[in-house]
DNA sequence: CTGAAAGCGCTAACAA
DNA sequence: TTGTTAGCGCTTTCAG
């Protein structure tokens, strides 16, 4: 069933059925209401790739993400559907893994030129995004882009991690520790992430010492690894980690050596991923709005495709560090 | 640039060029290393769009779920998200929120009668199931079929959930509860969802009466909310939860209620997922394989899509309670 | 083995 | 306000 069905069934042209359907011309109003009822009566539905195809305005985007498991990615992706969705725009997703080749990526796209956002909040994301063709119309979320630098790409959304980071890190300090230690993330622009650096930033600006920071992985199973020998030496008393994955094994492996959270150690994660609160202890932890990044990149997005008609591009929350029971004051 | 382009730089005509393109029709061997080089040389990408229009093969799926921040929901469309680019498929994604209607369904597929995976774990998801029109192919992950209904829709997989609920139930029997105390999830076939089944299968088996089911959500806040009158009773030994994130708002609601666990009060969740090994104390639960899951309804649309090329369904995991600290012996 | 034709369902330009 | 005419990029006929 096409457009030329309804159109003989109403005793009009098809295209005038077109108009009816994309709203954009006038009609007359007996017209639309006529073919509208033949539409309804008939259950036509139309054909989205065949209104592509005919150089109909874009409506669909496909997302380029490496893990969905991970709760950032999967809290950007959220956003990014609720709003392209609510915009009319069909949404695709494709995964990156580690084996996808840099030549494959454009070979996902359902069509050369079709718009696309990318999650490169690591370095297979960042990949990605320097492998698509220029001809794509991209907007990306991305751990952190300078703010200073006016040649950066225009069409990318972050947050600051870094002065979420240093803010963690100044608080830790102000309860009386000697010095923070920080388990990193892998990051998209390593070797200095920016929550790195914001973590470096505090310490420096207190006058410390910048101990050597722990890589990390992305799971809890990562994390415990990663501190076990740390963990066992009592001088530290204050972890800052790069999520809340990495704080939960940090726990565990603190627990295991006999470490007591917050009295002999504080904990801070990042994310405020939903268990947070309800872990034992619950956890302090950087609260970062995803969702709102994945709206405003898309938001992003929908002005690049079109600059005239489209909506400002939406605010979204600033870092903030939630304070619970992982961490507290210094030992005396 | 599209196949007339390839085909004239190679001199050849635009329907050879699909041949090579395809694959499938035979192409004498210097013709398409021509044709393979000009479009390696010009950088041409296929339009998937096109390809279909034209009549060519499904290439696309779109999934249908209605919360992708749930780890079984998350995990499914991983496994599904997986197999279905390793068959050449693109995958679109969309989220089924309360407010979505049943009419609207249709409208978010890319074509009338594009293939479909539906997440049905819950009455969203299941409502939207019912509400495909009879056309568009349809595989779903179900919360449960039974298996001796032979009129029962045959492109449906599911987790035998009844059998490891019974299961977990009787675990925590042999420990010396005196019963077993659950906290359900919302079900898609409610009032009696098949881990609330499983769970009275084991209690009746065991000739116990079967306490009332707590209602609860979703969240680890839901798990909460739900039991901090439950656990305040000290004959309540055992709770069964729905999901690990319940279990997790279980824990903390007894913690606070000076419960001590596993020792005053034995814990049991639902999925395994990433967290809980590393929870404090680590959770017993049962390991769901939604990944495989997702796996194998990719793999029954493929057959259901194309019936003599399709390889056979993969295989996916059984339930498998994993103990771990947070189930014990009753006190005696 | 290769080519020419027709058409998938729709939108855009142009006419009337 | 409506109808006519061309395509979008490709795959399927059907002829050679």
């Amino acid at each position: 069933m096409s457009i030329w069905d309804i159109a003989r069934v109403a005793g009009v042209s098809q295209q005038t059925v077109s108009r009816v359907i994309n709203g954009k011309a006038r009609v007359s109003e007996p017209t639309r209401a006529k073919v509208l009822k033949v539409i309804d009566d008939l259950g036509y539905r139309p054909n989205r790739l065949a209104q592509t195809l005919a150089g109909g305005p874009a409506r669909a985007v496909t997302v380029l993400t490496s893990d969905t498991a991970l709760y950032g990615a999967a809290a950007t992706l959220r956003g990014m559907e609720e709003a392209a969705r609510a915009a009319g725009f069909s949404v695709g997703i494709s995964v990156l893994d580690a084996a996808s080749q840099q030549t494959d990526i454009a070979l996902r796209l359902n069509r050369p030129g079709e718009p696309v956002m990318v999650i490169a909040f690591d370095e297979a994301g960042m990949s990605a995004l320097r492998a698509l063709p220029p001809d794509v119309p991209v907007a990306a979320a991305v751990e952190y882009r300078s703010d200073d630098d006016p040649d950066a790409d225009p069409w990318q959304v972050w947050l600051d991690d870094r002065a979420a980071a240093a803010h963690a890190t100044r608080y830790l300090l102000s309860l009386g520790h000697r010095t923070v230690h920080y388990l990193a993330i892998p990051s998209s622009t390593s070797p200095l992430a920016q929550r790195t650096r914001g973590w470096q930033d505090a310490l420096r600006d207190a006058g410390l010492p910048v101990p050597e920071p722990l890589q990390g992985g992305w799971t809890p199973r990562s994390g415990y690894l990663s501190v076990r020998s740390l963990v066992a030496d009592r001088s530290v008393t204050a972890i800052l980690c790069g999520n809340d994955d990495l704080a939960l094994g940090v726990m565990r492996a603190a627990r295991e050596a006999g470490r007591d959270i917050p009295g002999d150690l504080s904990v801070v994660g990042f994310d405020d991923s939903p268990p947070a609160a309800y872990l034992n202890p619950s956890l302090t932890t950087v609260r970062l709005d995803f969702e709102g990044l994945g709206r405003a990149c898309f938001g992003l997005l929908y002005r690049r495709l079109a600059p005239e008609s489209a909506p400002a591009v939406p605010e979204w929350s600033e870092p903030e560090l939630i304070v619970r029971e992982s961490s507290g004051p210094a030992r005396a």
